[in-house]
DNA sequence: CTGTACTATTGATATACATCAATTTCACAA
DNA sequence: TTGTGAAATTGATGTATATCAATAGTACAG
């Protein structure tokens, strides 16, 4: 079904053409769908939608988004981070539930949304994976409500790494076994200090001092704030709270 | 489309027949749903389904449930409560990422995992509306998060009750116009303390000392530990911290 | 290189909520 | 009715993390 020269050029030549949800098109079906895609580009902590509004769906070709929620008086909640081939925004409903900034340089492959959802009707590779992405960002939230409402800040933070390692996982080989990683693995964190405290309900200076206490616990390495080394995946998952600390 | 004479009996006489994804559904797709179901009853406490099963799929007909997941240690975090119409289990995903407790008698009507999913297929509406509902969890369970990462007791107990009071404003005129209500309110609670505290990262101790608080504040009145009356809306609301206090 | 502004770390103290401990209230059985 | 156990409330104290404050590191402009 899917020879090459029937696939556009943009998306034969695209990061992310096997991956999201463009891998489970077949080559007319991208053809389709690649004649009402529009790339744009989006600078560091511009937004790109705002909390309530409309705005784009899209595949982010690459880049590290957040989606954040605000209340009246400025405190904030990170709900989910976007990377490289996750799908922005929510065909079928009218109202973001959150503000999407780009954090990094973003390149988005968007859609006009009418377009969109009249191809996801026509295309059910397509619609089942963007319910299938609801529903996985479903999964996430909830494991994120679970850590928000009952882990201690040192196991967020080690939650918040393992998460970040099951990414590249899932990148690297499309599947979550973690036995196929190298048990020290360097990781690069995509966002701030400030940005993982929203994510993980705690404040900078805690995030701060909890990633030392991991560090002198002989879990990670901190080369610099941005990129952290793990010896071992047993000790941070026990860390996160996956495993019981008497067991 | 919709004659009566052509719906199955027992969706006739059904309490959510027009609410919830049945509502969605033509005559002759309710009949072809009905033939694949099955009615069960469940008893307070009882657990439906495991986190990580497979797991039921089927509408609530009645009664109240929780969605909790457990650390190693039995920590608990519940993620979602589900009331009549509501419906329950993941069509498309194979893992449940909660486990699911009847609280009070509980009447569902079920289905066959596969059966349905081919039902499905064969009816857009059904599809549409499952999609929509968790679309809808979403965006619930992202509204959690902001609470469970930013809110103060305070606000955690009072967006509690402000949640309890739009379920029952869409229960009741099946929109969200808090307009629509009297000013003067009385809720049932539908879950213990415990529950509470479990659902808003809390302990009981402090969901006894902060509902307190808010009826020495005079927003609500506590009839007993199950009937609250709200005095007024707006300032729950603000309570809630969705409005800023300063303003 | 030097200055400037921002981000991150580290330290001292405060506080909101948890924990531990009694009562009190409620549901229900005998 | 009275008794029994669970659920809820109320009180006293502890603690994890926030807050406030200072310092150190980093990126970038000139």
């Amino acid at each position: 079904m899917k020879t090459p020269k029937d696939i556009p050029e943009a998306c034969a030549n695209c990061g992310i053409r096997n991956r999201g949800v463009c891998a489970h098109l077949y080559a007319e079906e991208l053809s389709k769908l690649d004649s009402l895609s529009r790339r744009r580009r989006y600078r560091p902590g511009e937004t790109i939608v705002m909390e309530g509004s409309r705005g784009v769906v899209g595949n982010v070709i690459d880049g590290t988004l957040v989606e954040r929620k605000t209340m009246a008086d400025g405190r904030e909640q990170i709900v989910s981070l976007l990377f490289s081939a996750d799908f922005l925004g929510t065909p079928l409903s009218n109202q973001a539930d959150a503000t999407v900034d780009a954090v990094s340089d973003v390149m988005l492959c968007t859609f006009d949304r009418d377009q969109f959802e009249a191809a996801a009707a026509d295309l059910p590779g397509l619609s089942a994976a963007v319910h299938e992405q609801a529903r996985a960002e479903l999964a996430l939230a909830r494991e994120w409500m679970l850590l928000l409402g009952q882990k201690r800040a040192i196991e967020r933070i080690a939650t918040f790494l393992l998460r970040l390692v099951n990414r590249r996982l899932n990148v690297t080989c499309l599947h979550n076994f973690d036995d196929l990683m190298d048990d020290a693995q360097t990781l690069m964190i995509p966002i701030s200090r400030r940005q993982i405290a929203d994510f993980l309900g705690l404040t900078t200076e805690t995030v701060s001092r909890k990633f030392g206490e991991l560090r002198d616990l002989g879990v990670i390495d901190i080369a610099d704030a941005r990129h952290i080394t793990v010896h071992s995946l047993p000790r941070l998952r026990a860390a996160a709270g996956f495993v019981d600390e008497l067991a």
